[in-house]
Formats: structure tokens, sequence, C-alpha cells
DNA sequence: CGCTGCCTTCGACCAAAGGCGAATTCCCCC
DNA sequence: GGGGGAATTCGCCTTTGGTCGAAGGCAGCG
């Protein structure tokens, strides 16, 4: 039985050069890719018996510490190492707190990050070495109730979310579902249900939260001045 | 004619400390206090003539540099000199790049707040010592064409916009302001027009990127689990 | 097999949001 | 003193958002 590893990570030669450098120590391992949030749920409700996700934070739709805290509600058998280039210490422990296995800083040397994966893999915690917990956490009680609720939400209704966070209409993210207008209203209440919240705003206010980055809500067309 | 000093922090005690160190110097100086965002545009329409501001960054209802960015749109020839406890070189480049004349880590020792006050008065760029600006000086081109925009707004629409962030109904924005639901929704309209944006939700996803700390939206009632 | 949940889907109803035009006030400038 | 322009205010109408109830599909379990 060949393990299988999803590498989730919008960048291509990156996520090659992770398969190299996890595979190099274990020729048997299959890998399944995802370059965007979409893909990642894709992968995940494909695999259910993966042993393991390499994640990458920075990546398009998934605001910071949102997929991490879905992916550990709907798949807490599955480990998630964080992989990422911002290494600063708020961030290493904002994602250990939000339930992530491990945290792999993409400055890592290759030899390295394979024995990292390897030991996440035996069920340890990896974090780069000299780290050290900062004195605030970097995530507060708030936030980890934020993540909570989301890792309460159905797949789809994750992806709405995510739309939502976008700034879409319900009717646009109708057309992307390919559902109707209705459905996505379903969805939505749902989401505002189990996020605690009355309104599609506050809604994306509390997923915010979880944010590492600012979404770009979308190049304002500008056209009068 | 004695000069004029708005001094905005929502803690008290700074404010005190922040007139002692100011005073000290030139003892007719007169001073305006505000402890929240509503007070400081009230000051500010108050006083037409006020010499300086006196911002701290981070003020109830004042996402970041929302504030700064309207100030600086609203009250051109004002001078703003951002007082924060946050002193990393990216917040203060960013601080110098929506337009303030000055960056006084809350951490500075009295006398040299009071030099530092002077020199703003005097026309000067002032900075920390030993402060050179970063690579990435933190600020996009598309963020300051965000502030651009929330510069062009008026008062009224600046609070509103601030009721917006804040996750806040027409409803409730009309009841706090007094005013009739109808008058906050053409507020509203043209908020969205000013920032180039369909929907109330796009509106506080593009404010929200002048954001320094994530908005607390509002503590989840939670009732149910 | 049949039952029980859960997720997804949807249509119909009501509340909130947003657009449009217009009246009022205030301030600046001529 | 008298425009002119901007800001604030508001009512009416359309669109969007959100709730409720319900139906179909799919997995797990007795």
């Amino acid at each position: 039985m060949t393990r299988q590893i999803i590498v989730a990570d919008d960048h291509p030669l990156f996520r090659e050069a992770l398969k190299a450098a996890v595979g190099r120590l274990e020729p048997g391992t299959g890998f399944v890719e995802a370059d965007s949030v979409a893909a990642l749920l894709a992968a995940v409700e494909a695999e259910p018996d993966a042993d393991l996700l390499l994640l990458d934070l920075n990546m398009p739709g998934a605001q910071g510490f949102n997929a991490l805290a879905h992916v550990r509600g709907t798949r807490p058998g599955l480990p998630v190492a964080i992989v990422s280039a911002d290494d600063d210490p708020q961030t290493i422990a904002s994602a250990l707190r939000y339930g992530a296995q491990g945290f792999i800083p993409k400055s890592t040397e290759a030899g390295q990050i394979g024995r990292a994966v390897e030991a996440v893999l035996a069920g340890e915690i990896y974090t780069p070495p000299g780290y050290h917990p900062p004195r605030g956490s970097g995530a507060t009680d708030e936030d980890l109730e934020i993540a909570r609720r989301i890792a309460e939400l159905t797949p789809q209704q994750f992806r709405v979310l995510g739309m939502l966070c976008s700034g879409l209409l319900n009717k646009q993210i109708a057309y992307d579902l390919d559902v109707s207008e209705a459905t996505v209203k379903a969805h939505v209440t749902a989401i505002l249900r189990k996020l605690g919240v009355a309104t599609r705003t506050q809604a994306v206010l509390a997923a915010g939260r979880l944010a590492t980055d600012r979404a770009s809500v979308k190049p304002p067309p500008e056209d009068s001045d």
C-alpha cells in the first residue's frame, strides 16, 4: 500500500520540488496535487485515506487559516503540515493552535523538508529548528472560536464562504457552482447560523480574522476620473 | 494666537502624557481631545484651523489607516503625526505613504516626543531615530488607490463606512446617527460609487485592506450548542 | 431491508440593500 | 445680496439577501 500525500500549493514549480524532497526518502509515495482551494477540497473528498496534507497558506481563495481550520474539522484524522514562505513565530504559533501537525518554512533545505514530513507522518509535531512559541500566541481565543465554527461547515458551505469573502453576489456564486440562486441562499443561511452572525458582511468579517493577508476584493474597474 | 493641537487616542492617560510632553515646550498650546473616531471627526470639523493632529492608529472604530487617509483627504492642510505602539518599519512606511507627516512610537521618551512634534509643526517629516524604509513598503499601489478613494468621502459618509466595517445594518446605522434609513442608504450608495464597488460587503473588504488589526465584528451571541 | 441522519437542492415568502430623483440647508465666492 | 455647488436628508421603486419549509440522494446501522 503506497501512502498518499496531498500537496496544496498554487506554485507548480514548488509542488514539484516538494514532491521530489519527500519522494526521495520513500519512492513509493503517491501524490495528489491541488493549486487552489477548490482543488484542495476536491482532493480531500476524493482521497479519504490520504496520510498527509501539505498546505500552503497563501493560496488563492483560501484566506489564511480558513482552509486549515476547515480541513481539520472535516477530516480530523488527516494530519496537516503547513508549508509557508511566511515563517515568523506568530504565524507558526497560529498554525499550531489551529491544529496543524507541523510547520515547514519554504526556506527549509530539501533534505530537511523530507525529514520534517517523515516526522509528521510518524505522529510528531514538527517546528523549524530554533522556533520558540512567542508570548502572545497570535491567535486569540475568539479567533479559535471562529475556527471551531468554520470547521463545522460542510465542504459546499465552505466553498460558498470563500466566495462570500471575495465579495461575490449570490447570483455569481450560483453561476460558478452551477446551482440555483435559491440553493446558494440556503448555503449562506447555514453559514450565518454556524458562524453565529446575521448577515453575509458579518460572516466575511469573521472569516477575515483568520486571514494572514488581505483579500484583494477585485480590481476596481474605475472608469470615471 | 495659541496654536491648536488635536489629540486623538482612546487612552485618557496617554492623552495626558502626550499633552504634557508637548505643552512643556510651548505653554500656550491649546488641545482638543478625541477618544474615538466619531470624536475625531467632530474635532476636525470644529477646529478647522488646528495646526496638528496627533493620531493613534488603534482607535476603536477607525481600523488602521482609514482615519489617516480620510483626514488627509478632507483636510489636506492639516499635518498628521501618527502615534502608535506598533512601531515596526512596515507600519511606519505605510503611515508615511498614506500621507502622515510624522511617526512617533509610543515608546518614545517624553522629551523626544516634544521635539518630534515641534519638528512636524515646523514642516519636517519626523521618523524615529534609526528608521530605514523597508524594501517592500507595506502599502501597495492598490492600497494607495483605496486610500485615495476613501479620502474623497465626506465626513458623514466616512462615519457610515466605519459602521459598515463593524457589520451594522442600515437600520442600526440610522438609529445611531439619528437619521432615516433612506438617508443611510443614500450614503451607502455614495460610498459604493466612490470606492468603485457594487455592494457593502465589497466596500468592507476594500476598507479592510487599510486595516492593521482585524476588526472584532461583534461578540457572537452564541446560544445553541 | 428499512430506517435515520446529513448534505444538497430548490421554490415561495419577507426583510434588507441599493438606485433614482428631489428638496433643503449651508457655505463659499462673486 | 445673490447665485452655485456640495452635503445631507428623504420617499419610492427595484434588486438582492435571507428565512422557512420541503423534497431527493446517499451513507451508515440495526
